[in-house]
DNA sequence: AGAGTTAATGAAAGCGCTTTCAAAAGTATG
DNA sequence: CATACTTTTGAAAGCGCTTTCATTAACTCT
């Protein structure tokens, strides 16, 4: 193996060389290429033409130095495995698209090798701003980033209480209500096990609550054993539910924190040779392209995510544009009732 | 609204600030930094302690331009729509997260109003190489930068044929050939349907001569109508289908050219009151997550997708050590048996 | 025709860092 | 104690660009 034998691309053509070309300064380069400045007719043909020629393209970081932006937006995601995240990044690249910034992505299972200096690169120095994904980052580097303030938008959380960091999530407790209340009202199940995310999850958290006080509210009283913990996955939800199934704790309803998770718990009902939703009725979150197309269809929460991921990025835009956004913006979601919770077509 | 009063955020702490609280040059601070050179025990300490005070963090487009090198690796992708893409990037981010490369993801349905010299911006200049996703580009870019000897690593394709550039695929042939076999062997169907992807889909068109082949080696006959066009998505499935059952061209089993599109066949074919897989007999391609959760369970064949992000991205990392890899890297498939094929628990 | 403007251009500084080269300080050697 | 090395440090150049400031050329008016 022909090991390190650094072979460095060709050295490509800078400015000097287009100026040196056409005959002009590189002052003059830079005017036409950057249109900051009125140029001669004949100037402005001579230099395009010679970085035509050359095929000349700016150096980023050259200009990055000059100008003292970099014109990237970070994006800061704990591990990219969700199904989430496809939808996500679609939203924040359209938004990013028509604007002269480009994204950096960067998937923090930060490791604790990392020289410290090293970590946190992404909000410090190579964007101009960044969008912060839930659980990508600590308090601290969020705080530290705020004091210093830097551009940022949180997604699917609001940060710490003492910071003010603009945020995008979805209104949980909205989403929780209309479940719940399905559940109950329409359906007649008391008995509902709330399949929810790891712990220290924002909107699982929030979901939690809204999924008590809407218990209660309807007059049902909640039970602890029936609140589990998940993963998102859809192993994560089988294992969850089996454990239900093997402490004989007997419901009648589930609502899963998400439509993945949904999958495994089918899985697990059918091995048990429950009925869905004769025998237990089923909710989910997120409604995942796939999720029309289980056995039953699922009901399920739909989740604006592209649209999330869009308006984080709108937000920041405008926020490195000097604009004061809103701090706070809750996406409204929406039950789409399939037949997995009891309903008929 | 508050229009336009740019808020730069607070000026960093430079190299210079740091070399004056620690009372050195900015060229020791460089090489405690970096550890480029011996430095004595308390330089280093006081140096550290100041860069600790003043949480210094050097500003990478400044490095960039002083080593000429981004430390960037460009991922270039067309639309980030599909499921694909989510195991996609989690290999690719496995692969770079312990370097000191960061990812530069740029979606590239490229707006034909950008700047000529904005467009390529990622592939000439702000990485150090680039991964190159089917259909993100055209071959005249690739071209270029093949001349230009800019590290890169093709995605599902092989490029130019007279480019020669490293690229990493899956092994159509053999898949396609596992499908075919399955459903004329083992379950005798030989009126089947292939729905393939858009055209200039490099893999479709591996798949579709591959499937042609194979028919014609097991002395079937195929039949030009059967081959049908689709999106790799669940509408373009449904609608694919339906139109072949609108035309009253008959078919016992349907082979798609993904999983999501799948989801969609399934659909038309309920609504046909068609049977699966007694009427027609159904494979995907990818095995998605939720794959073994339709109705019934969807045979497909495996794609390591994961790991074509992992080695792909492992790929080019090596060339920019220096290194000059195989060209050429087709990754094995293999057909995962469910029910959907007519097969049986 | 000469003074006053305006438009187009170039020279040069500077962005924050790395790196070469030389100087200074310390150590070993004869 | 002078000489020859080492080791540690600093000065300064340069990476490729933007941008300010000064200069020159070209007009416009009286």
């Amino acid at each position: 193996m022909n090991t390190s034998i650094v072979r460095r691309p060709k050295p490509r053509a800078t400015i000097s060389d287009v100026a040196r070309l056409a005959g002009v300064s590189i002052s003059t380069v830079s005017r036409v290429i950057n249109d900051t400045a009125p140029v001669s007719e004949d100037v402005e043909q001579r230099v395009r033409q010679a970085a035509e020629m050359l095929s000349y393209t700016p150096h980023a970081a050259a200009r990055n130095l000059a100008v003292r932006k970099t014109y990237m937006i970070g994006l800061l995601l704990p591990e990219l495995g969700n199904n989430f995240f496809a939808p996500l990044l679609r939203g924040v690249e359209n938004a990013v698209r028509p604007t002269e910034y480009q994204l950096l992505v960067h998937a923090s299972l930060r490791s604790l090798e990392d020289a410290p200096w090293r970590r946190s690169s992404i909000g410090e120095h190579n964007a101009d701003g960044m969008l912060v994904f839930v659980n990508s980052t600590d308090e601290e580097e969020l705080l530290r980033n705020y004091q210093r303030e830097f551009p940022m938008v949180l997604l699917f959380f609001s940060g710490p209480r003492s910071a003010n960091i603009p945020h995008i999530g979805f209104d949980n407790a909205s989403g929780l209500r209309q479940v719940v209340e399905h559940l109950v009202t329409v359906h007649g199940r008391r008995q509902i096990a709330f399949l929810r995310g790891p712990v220290g999850n924002f909107d699982s958290d929030e979901r939690e609550m809204a999924f008590c006080q809407t218990l209660e509210r309807l007059g049902v009283a909640w039970r602890p054993e029936l609140i589990v913990r998940g993963h998102y996955t859809s192993v994560g939800g089988e294992s969850a539910i089996q454990a239900l199934l093997d402490r004989g704790i007997a419901f009648d309803a589930v609502f899963t924190g998400d439509d993945e998770a949904a999958t495994g718990v089918m899985a697990a009902l059918r091995r048990a040779n429950l009925r869905i939703p004769e025998d237990v009725a089923m909710i989910g979150f997120d409604d995942l392209p796939f999720a029309g197309y289980l056995n039953p269809p699922l009901t399920t929460i739909q989740a604006p995510v592209e649209r999330a991921g869009f308006l984080a990025a709108t937000k920041l835009l405008s926020i490195l544009a000097g604009e004061i956004p809103e701090i706070a913006t809750r996406l409204p979601v929406e039950l789409v009732i399939r037949q997995s919770c009891g309903c008929r077509r």
